[in-house]
DNA sequence: AGTTAAAATGACAACGCTGTCAAACTGCAT
DNA sequence: ATGCAGTTTGACAGCGTTGTCATTTTAACT
């Protein structure tokens, strides 16, 4: 029933390092050999023991997956990108919500890593950007990649001197960029007054965002009021409170946009208008962040910034699996930084005259 | 650095088996025992290897979690509760996503069992449902549980001479009388030509739905009628395509009502019917399955069957425990069978005179 | 052919824990 | 005190793999 590796190695006439290094991929194996033994495990069925390896090698077979993320959309995609790449390479996932505001949070992580013996983690924002968390896994000495927002501020000046950049366990997504163009789409659209509802202040997202949709209006020369700036969470519920707050004053004759900080704001902010009366496109536009498949699903359809997640914790995943086995192949083809697209859909129009 | 349980035997002066037993709550352990080497493992901090557990023990730590469902907020919700019991009793959670179509799917599962030596697995549907795969797992001998639609057949005839009733490893959500109940929510309202947009056919809980709609029709002297039953897909998509062929033609007239499959399709038609102009609920009552978020987020909100996946997938991971590790307690609590309740929002109403 | 370095393979001891079974305690009735 | 059953503890051998290092084979030269 249990086939071991030892009954392969007597199946192959080989001993049972070399089945060993086989199924590890090691390259000292003639390829006479490896026929052998690829033969013998086919034919025996063997399935190599993960408990086994994960106690005898150096590191486990098995990384994990960090985050914090109401969004189910978001989480999901995380996990099936990274979870295709752990496919590959044979690894498990070992997934872990948490709540980011516990104190104890790093040490709870710190946890799951000795009991796993993880080989590798994954930090989705906002727990990327907890500097106790970070300092736990440097001093535990545990290979990691952060998912960031921004840009590699780790610019690659001298390329011959110094090959290791700093922050080369980053992956950044250019929310900076993404608000920029969005903003400049609305203006673009004759829109004068846009108002922003953000999500988490704490997520360094919202701080980027908010700073390309600033720039965007100073660069063609539109006021930046504060009042036009709703601070909230990344959550529906906000977007709707936002939208109201931002909307009910006299501003409401004034305000012509609302760029939410991500789909489920700007869906918040699409309900709250229904509510109040106002018609989207045509007395006020709304776009998101993120194209989430939510954002398919409003009426109107949002514009937003897609922003490819599986796509993204696949390579973080990449650029995990690069520092862990021995780097085995270089894997130049992973991507750090990513730059969202705008996708405009319904829910932007030019602005009312 | 690393912490091993001989270390902690030697602190508190006793054998590494007594640690052992003491962290795996093994009962024939002295109280005062009990306190010393709780104490020993609190000072160094000791965290039990869980690669070695596997390896030494009968079974390994770990259970898994398959599934095969487009729909994130219930994957999400699937996960969480697992996982939260997985926490309690120190278990790891391996995650599967995967394709039911997929002719060797109960091979791969096969291997993944094997290679992670997984004490046991929560099947969620439409895995649940196929046979092949249950096959597998009893050749295999793993414990497992199934997520199911509908209700316990095993009704408990002699509970005195047959305690052990068959199928006892199977958690139901009655979709039948969901569907009944809403069914007639929509019938008090005045609603006499009620449609239906299924999900995918395969599925159980499409057919349990249809039946329970069906029944409560016929306890109220309703006619069936097959034109008013769509079959699509549990998506967003199918719903908008759904609604569209079922009011297209002379029948617009007529329906005054539409029960989407679940809350997706429900979005769908809720979406569609804004295209055509259709008022929600003032012309065209639409009701959804399952609670999600999503249903929360609609215009208007949706009417729909609560169904509290959390709570469900936590009892179906009792469930398994409780047949896991010894039964170590009866934990008799564990709910098997679940009654969505109905939530009456905005998207129903009295039907049109 | 003879030598040598490099490549390929193998023997064996860990890895950190639990199962088995035997030994040492306990309390209680004699 | 003495014996006995029951309870609590400990010694030790695996679990199935990989790391280390020694050994054999191959290739590449004189």
């Amino acid at each position: 029933m249990k086939v071991t590796i030892n009954d392969v190695a007597k199946h192959a006439g080989v001993s049972m390092k070399t089945v060993s290094r086989v199924i590890n991929k090691e390259p000292s194996v003639r390829k006479k050999t490896y026929d052998l033994v690829m033969q013998a495990v086919k034919e025996l069925d063997y399935q190599p023991n993960t408990a086994a390896r994960n106690l005898a090698g150096t590191s486990s077979f098995a990384i994990g997956l960090v985050y914090d993320n109401p969004n189910a959309y978001y989480v999901i995609d995380m996990q099936n990108g990274v979870l295709s790449r752990c496919k590959d390479e044979g690894y498990e996932l070992v997934i872990h919500p948490c709540c980011a505001q516990d104190p104890d949070m790093h040490k709870e992580i710190a946890t799951m890593i000795q009991r796993s013996r993880l080989a590798g983690l994954v930090l989705t924002p906002p727990l990327s950007e907890q500097q106790d968390i970070i300092n736990m896994l440097d001093e535990l000495g545990v290979a990691y990649v952060r998912l960031l927002s921004g840009q590699n501020e780790a610019a690659p000046n001298d390329p011959d001197d110094a090959p290791e950049i700093k922050n080369n366990n980053c992956i950044y997504v250019d929310d900076y960029a993404a608000a920029y163009e969005i903003t400049v789409h609305l203006i673009n659209l004759g829109h004068k007054t846009i108002a922003f509802a953000c999500g988490d202040a704490e997520h360094k997202s919202t701080t980027e965002r908010l700073a390309g949709y600033q720039q965007a209006l100073k660069d063609h020369d539109l006021s930046i009021n504060n009042e036009l700036i709703y601070e909230g969470t990344y959550s529906f519920e906000s977007g709707v409170k936002g939208a109201k707050a931002l909307l009910k004053d006299n501003n409401a004759a004034k305000i012509t946009a609302i760029l939410g900080g991500n789909d489920e704001i700007a869906a918040g902010a699409l309900f709250a208008s229904r509510l109040m009366n106002i018609a989207i496109p045509e007395q006020l536009s709304i776009s998101g962040f993120e194209d989430s498949p939510f954002s398919r699903q409003t009426w109107p359809k949002l514009t937003t910034a897609h922003q490819a997640n599986s796509v993204i914790s696949e390579h973080a995943a990449r650029l995990l699996f690069s520092k862990t086995r021995g780097s085995r192949k270089q894997d130049k083809d992973i991507i750090t930084t990513f730059t969202p697209t705008i996708v405009v859909r319904e829910s932007t129009g030019p602005a009312p005259v």
